[in-house]
RNA sequence: GCCGCCGUAGCUUAGUAGGUAGAGCACUCGGCUGUUAACCGAGCGGUCGUCGGUUCAAAUCCGACCAGCGGCGCCA
């Protein structure tokens, strides 16, 4: 058995090959049928003739449809009359499965493609898409991996909240309501004090009722925690991280991104280090560049969108005042009260938000006062709180939106379509 | 949570002075020796999202509901 791909490579021509695989388009005439069948490495035509699989063979053969399975036997030939180039001479084949009627047709809307997703994702879109999907999740965990960071695991049933509450999807647990994990923050904290450096990539929860093409209510997040870094530290193992998981798509899958007609240009130039803006000083630009912003205001996504525009690579924007994040973890600057050693980084084209972090209350007291500022109960948080009593040291993390970074290395419309099977606020299913 | 938009065949859609729904694709049958989401001919396929109202008559006008899409807010 050959995979498509060995035979686009060259490495079959005048030889026999065995495929398997599904029909992507089929065509016929009179004596003649051109298959052009696909696998998981690509698509190439195969030709069968009267003159050599007989009249009744030739007619099983053309009556096929589309995505049937099939396996084909035959010599690789170069032709340029094929699109890919090559053609497979049909000598046998076997059908495995004949469809009576494949339900996507070359119309076909959003919400259909949505409904009949489970199907959709056999698409050369998306097959690119997914693809470029499993080497971002790869570099990522390679990256941290190569710097010494340890994979760890929090768990996705939690009684403690990390962000906000309204945003928790609530679980009936034996009869004790806890919620779906909105982070693995917290958890990474305390696998830091023994392993020092962690990382994990999870699915969180987020029951805000976004209608957007940025959002997910489930979506893939990458999350770091590191002992002993400050705020700028982390900032720089992030642009090195997205640099090589940029680098890494830019040699796996350059075929896919073509495919996908992005634009590689602006992929080449993602090189670190990134600018650095802190909030302040953004809101001294915000007038030349047509903001109407003043300190104290929050960066909505239009604002997000025009910040951008004036940089080609993703731009960390750091120092948010404390009132726009109301957290209790993040942590002070002490040289400029009120201001949060924080950040958030900006991807360029208008994508926006991919990353959150920055360095955390590490001192007991000042966490206790902040859990009083935002009403919260420290029971709840005990062993949160424990983390500043034993042994506490200055440590910052972050979170990455690993389906927004797909988003954005692959130019896509909208969010749902890096992930297989995107939960929005209307959907469930497939 | 706020605002906007859409719903006609499996899919993409046309269809208002209100008068019993038309096409392309898919599928089925036939034709074609080099096709590129081929082409030619025939066939199959619709309680016009649901419920109610106005009317002699509603896909079309009015109301409610259901479903979905988008923008903001919030975030990754």
């Amino acid at each position: 058995m050959n995979s498509i791909g060995e035979i686009l490579s060259g490495s079959l021509t005048g030889k026999q090959a065995e495929i398997r695989g599904w029909v992507y388009r089929i065509r016929s005439s009179g004596s003649l049928c051109f298959i052009v069948v696909r696998d998981s490495s690509g698509i190439v035509q195969a030709v069968g003739s009267k003159e050599t699989l007989g009249e009744a063979r030739l007619k099983e053969l053309a009556n096929l449809t589309i995505e049937s399975s099939i396996a084909l036997n035959g010599t690789v030939k170069e032709d340029k009359r094929s699109s890919g180039g090559y053609e497979i001479q049909i000598s046998d084949f076997k059908i495995f499965q004949r469809n009576e009627n494949y339900p996507i047709t070359k119309d076909k809307g959003e919400e259909f493609l949505l409904d009949i997703r489970h199907l959709w994702l056999r698409s050369r879109e998306m097959t690119s898409i997914m693809k470029i999907r499993s080497t971002v999740f790869k570099a990522f965990s390679d990256f941290f991996y190569n710097e010494g960071y340890y994979q760890t695991q929090g768990p996705m049933m939690v009684a403690t909240a990390t962000e906000g509450g309204s945003t928790l999807f609530k679980l009936d647990f034996f009869g004790e309501e806890i919620s779906l994990a909105q982070s693995s923050q917290f958890y990474l904290e305390v696998m830091m004090f023994s392993l020092e450096k962690v990382f994990t990539i999870a699915p969180s929860f987020r029951a805000e009722k976004s209608r957007t093409r940025r959002h997910l209510t489930e979506y893939w997040h990458a999350e770091a925690e590191a002992a002993w870094y400050g705020n700028e530290d982390m900032m720089r193992d992030e642009e090195r991280m997205i640099e090589y998981i940029i680098r890494q798509v830019l040699e796996k899958n350059r075929e896919d991104l073509i495919f996908l007609k992005r634009d590689l240009s602006k992929l080449e130039n993602i090189r670190a280090p990134f600018p650095r803006m802190r909030y302040s000083e953004l809101m001294k630009k915000a007038g030349d560049w047509g903001l109407g912003l003043k300190y104290g205001d929050d960066l909505g996504a239009d604002e997000e969108r025009a910040i951008t525009v004036h940089f080609d690579k993703p731009v960390f924007v750091t120092h948010y005042p404390d009132t726009l994040k109301p957290t209790f973890y993040h942590r002070e600057d002490p040289e400029t009260p009120g201001e949060l050693l924080c950040h958030d980084l900006l991807a360029p084209e208008g994508y926006g938000e991919i990353i959150g972090g920055g360095e955390r209350i590490w001192n007991l007291a000042d966490l206790e006062e902040n859990l009083k500022k935002y009403n919260l109960n420290p029971e709840d948080y005990y062993w949160y709180v424990d983390l500043r009593k034993y042994g506490s040291v200055p440590h910052s993390g972050f979170g990455l939106g690993l389906d927004r970074v797909i988003w954005w290395i692959c130019g896509l419309e909208t969010i749902r379509d890096a992930i297989p099977f995107p939960r929005t606020i209307r959907r469930t299913r497939p």
